[in-house]
DNA sequence: TTAATAATTCGATAGTTGTCGAAATATAAA
DNA sequence: TTTATATTTCGACAACTATCGAATTATTAA
């Protein structure tokens, strides 16, 4: 939930999400540069932010040449999701 | 999110979380001081917490006399619940 | 009406966190 | 090896937040 609270890094993380569900995540353009831009922050926070996702087992990352590659962590999101169903 | 990023704020709303699930919230004791008692922190702190847990429409809270009873909002909770659906 | 209990408001403070710029590192391309 | 690009680390700082004690309000009981 704290990794999730701030809004810049909800967007990183749903940004993710999104593109997990559609294909397998492959683009090779860079993973922060886009972000920066979309997001209106500097490389040093986006950097920052993939690390508290990381650390709280939402996605996980990859170094791939000089680009990361983000993916979620389904097992996570699996108990996320069936944290709150009301029964 | 936010609303719930904090320990303390997350507990307060598990217990009521909780009690919603089982029967019809209806215990008459203090609802704060029971609070205060298992988390130990002070009467303002708690309120403070459930007053951003009612911001947040997570929860929904009510005086009864000199108490407050407070209940989960299910709404919310269906759209957190769908927020994290894997398809 | 007074006393007691439950909860809230207020002001202050310590601790946390999001952000940045500068510098460092990693990797690939020239 | 040098250069260019992508990312990370570091140190610092402003903004935010959780918490408290003291005072205040709300409500019931005596």
């Amino acid at each position: 939930m704290k990794a999730l609270s701030n809004k810049n890094r909800y967007e990183i993380f749903m940004e993710i999400f999104e593109n997990n569900k559609q294909t397998s995540f492959e683009k090779e353009e860079c993973f922060i540069y886009s972000v920066i831009e979309k997001l209106n922050i500097g490389a040093p926070t986006v950097s920052h932010h993939l690390k508290e996702l990381s650390n709280a087992d939402l996605i996980i990352t990859e170094r791939r040449g000089k680009n990361i590659v983000a993916r979620i962590n389904e097992e996570t999101i699996k108990e996320l999701s069936a944290l709150f169903n009301l029964e």
